[in-house]
DNA sequence: ACTTAAACGAGACGGTACGTCCCGTCTTTGC
DNA sequence: GCAAAGACGGGACGTACCGTCTCGTTTAAGT
């Protein structure tokens, strides 16, 4: 069996990989996508580039560990009604939009869309892990006995978060207005589903 | 008005501004956003660059006109019905999203958001053209009594087109479920503006 | 015949290339040879790296066309007697090897003999002009009737610039008794040439 | 004496100097001097980098100890006159100049002259031994009443060893006539130190 | 036998330079 | 008198090597 062998050589360094994620996320901020460099991540690391090269293949799969790495979406607990579960879904994505510049996630957004893949690794992470917490409220709702139809996973994904997206990142909205406009969307959408007939 | 002062010199030729943007969407379909240069346009246009930077001052704005060029959106004619009309908008804006492959649109969108200028305009443009679309059909239901309380245009904007893009940007979802997507997002915000109590 | 159609488009610059030829001999001289940088040379001579590698395909070739653009070795003038012209080849030589740093020539010379194209080019310019300045002389002596047997014009070149070569390159003597070697070099063929039996 | 402290410890294994050695002859014949890399050379030899740097300070001086490494210049056996123990010293230079490339001789000269320390090394250890060769053979002669004059031991190496070093490394000329430039150069030589008047 | 200390293969590290590519501008020459 | 062809300054990219530095393992010498 050709186990990694993992004794052999010097280990990747830890650190390294956080300093390097740092890095990224402090430069993103202060520069913008566009105007990030290889070169200026290196040097803010204190690092060399053949140690970025090293863990990633181009520039956009740094940003985009560094940027993606932690977010771990979970089904919300749940509230009691779909109405409750879908505000609550409505708000974490968008505090997780909320954390970056536009201008990164749409940079982010092309990049990924421009790379098969990344592309793939993108739908097979967050797409798909969004579309298990959908699955798990509606399931809970079909359970209490408040649906009306089975719903259509994919539609409602778009129903429930397409708002939100293109609120931060088309009309880049006033993130004041946000928890209204989650609650907004999630009672539509819960109202859609619920339907007396 | 900065007038291109047409009576001196050599006129412009058309035929060269078909040409570029000719050019610039075939190599925007085989190659994609991120590969385009602006020597292959030149290139395949039998163009010098010259004459595309006399057009546009950067990339960005030449793949601008020669993709969104006529996006000109009209208040759809009036269905007699709230629900009517906001399914129009949808469809209408899906159509649009749907003539260029998503790598392109993310692309501008990167780009759109890392330009101050070009941001601008395309808000200034695309946004508030939207934006007054959505207020002539809501203006239009208000005067057939249909709405049970002043709106708010934004979030409209957002609840109506935000699952359109996401289902054709985010989700890259398949073209032949738009227009029940469509309908079912026209209904639903339709349903939520004039819900009987 | 695929002639290099000079007429389309902006011709080169000769100012650039006097300026990439002037700041190559500039750092050569002020860090030597390894230390020699295709960027420094770039930022050096104010002109863009892209100038340099149009020109040349390799730093080498740089630093080539930099270094021994302008050895035009002609046969010396004459003198009267085959001692006196090799004693006046010997002298130029000393000259032209004397105006470079020793590790410049060195570097030179590795990078010549790791090249085949390089070294190709060497060899046909550079030692078939030495030869050439050799048989010339050779042919006037054997006019006067100086030789006493037809000389290998390959031996007497080496025997007669390898001394040279050897106390700049190898022994770094000092350059105020390269005077006399030339003279002792000169003396010494020339006797061995003219030899009375 | 700052002597290694032999007895702690594991001490050198004498394999791996020979496994280095060899592999970098190997790589040197097979690739040339300039694309020789210590990885390769660690890699080919079964051996860790380390392994080399912890015998040598930097790659110059692996390839330097690879390749001249018993070059023990002795005063050749007195032949009886001045001419044959110089055309014994021509021969023997020859034989080792002859057993590397080329490449491999240019590269290291390059190298010698580009570091003050090697080149300090270089010259107290070849250019030394050879000087002295050559003031033995001369005392010889001195002894036996063959001079007129007391030679410049510089002079005299140059004259000697120049038109051997520039067949081989500038001319790149045929090694078959190798010996017959030997003798050639010798009798010139001892001929001018022996003249009659 | 057991400890200790250095050498070992493997490979990651910081740094530096390379040669390529593209942008947006500038400059000739030909039509 | 404009436009194609293409050279220009600038600057980032991803690659390659150098000489150094851990890792965990192996091998002798000294206890």
């Amino acid at each position: 069996m050709p186990e990694p062998k993992q004794g052999a050589g010097r280990p990747r360094d830890s650190q390294i990989d956080h300093a390097i994620a740092r890095a990224t996320r402090e430069l993103l901020a202060e520069r913008g996508y566009a105007k990030l460099t290889v070169d200026a991540v290196a040097s803010r690391a204190g690092v060399g580039k053949a140690a970025i090269y090293r863990r990633f293949a181009t520039k956009q799969e740094m940003i985009f560990a560094a940027t993606v790495h932690d977010m771990e979406e979970q089904p919300p607990p749940d509230s009691g009604s779909l109405r409750g579960d879908l505000a609550a879904i409505c708000e974490t994505i968008a505090a997780q939009l909320t954390a970056a510049p536009p201008d990164v996630l749409h940079g982010l957004l092309a990049d990924i869309h421009a790379d098969a893949a990344l592309g793939a690794r993108f739908s097979g992470t967050f797409i798909e892990r969004e579309r298990f917490v959908i699955d798990t409220v509606l399931a809970r709702a079909d359970a209490r006995g408040e649906l009306t139809a089975p719903p259509d996973t994919a539609m409602v994904h778009a129903l429930l978060l397409g708002p939100i997206f293109y609120w931060i990142l088309i009309l880049i909205g006033d993130h004041g207005r946000l928890p209204v406009l989650s609650r907004t969307v999630a009672s539509m959408v819960a109202d859609a589903l619920t339907a007396s007939e």
